[in-house]
DNA sequence: ATGACTAGGTCGCCTAGA
């Protein structure tokens, strides 16, 4: 099952090259962010056409949440469960159940800068979903959560990690944000297959950064621990990086080895059969 | 770097992104 993230930055304005991406890594389930469309005007016939099922959570203008899914789709969950807290105002969360796997898609505030009411937002927003980790997913279940985190996890997901020290997307707290909603309980995909430096999801608009391939790792799809033996591959689709007028992200995309459940009871059937 | 790009909303500038 092939699994992929891509923040869009405009699903409308993106439209055809999401399009032209899914004939071209035909992936089973993909998660946007960024959509910055009500959920009335997000474009869902053209994937519906392509034979997916589309569930959005989006508001006008900014922020923006979606999952594309070739199986069917249930226990569709958005925003966190405590309405009261004000965190389900922007719509950064959607997570739902495909294949007995649950899907947990996240758009992480930016923060703008560490001093700034956002960077407290983008805190307290990663604590609200370190606590629906804690009371909704347990042991044995099968999780994958991915988006846009807005954090480089460590130095090598960075360009420049010096000149970065301490800033948005590379501060400690941030990381440490980062680390309590992993926490032991996730593996990074991309970190499975790839230990170096040099590969990012993020590139600047401006000073020509991708050109420089001046770019940051902020995009991840962590699997639960119980999946990793089902886990392919893992990679960052930069060729989407260079089309005309693109994302300023790249897709990433995981190859993991689980089937349609109904697939699966026919297996079985032949194993017992074979027996 | 009070900068640079890009998208959306209300409309010729603003917010926001990262």
């Amino acid at each position: 099952m092939l699994i992929a993230t891509w923040n869009v930055n405009s699903v409308r304005t993106r439209l055809s090259q999401i399009i032209n991406w899914i004939n071209h890594a035909n992936p089973d389930i993909l998660c946007l962010q960024e959509t910055k469309v009500i959920d009335d005007d997000f474009p869902i016939k053209p994937f519906e056409e392509l034979g997916y099922e589309v569930i959005v959570s989006g508001q006008k203008s900014y922020n923006g949440v979606a999952i594309i899914s070739k199986f069917k789709i249930e226990n569709v969950s958005k925003g966190f469960p405590n309405e009261t807290l004000g965190f389900n105002e922007q719509k950064r969360l959607i997570s739902a159940v495909i294949n007995g796997l649950k899907i947990i898609n996240v758009y992480v505030p930016n923060g703008s800068s560490i001093d700034s009411d956002k960077f407290d937002y983008k805190i307290k927003w990663l604590q609200q979903l370190s606590s629906l980790l804690d009371g909704q997913v347990k042991g044995d279940d099968l999780v994958c959560l991915l988006g846009d985190f807005n954090i480089a996890p460590s130095n090598i997901d960075i360009h420049a990690p010096q000149k970065y020290e301490g800033g948005i997307m590379a501060s400690q707290i941030e990381r440490e944000s980062l680390f309590n909603v992993i926490k032991g309980r996730f593996i990074d995909s991309f970190r499975i297959f790839e230990k170096d430096s040099g590969h990012w999801t993020w590139w600047d608009y401006r000073n020509n950064a991708f050109d420089l391939n001046k770019g940051w790792r902020i995009d991840h799809i962590y699997i639960s621990k119980n999946l990793s033996s089902k886990l392919k591959s893992c990679v960052i689709e930069r060729s989407q990086r260079e089309n005309l007028k693109p994302s300023d992200h790249a897709p990433v995309l995981i190859n993991l080895e689980i089937d349609n459940q109904n697939e699966d009871y026919f297996d079985d059937d032949d194993d017992f059969l074979e027996i």
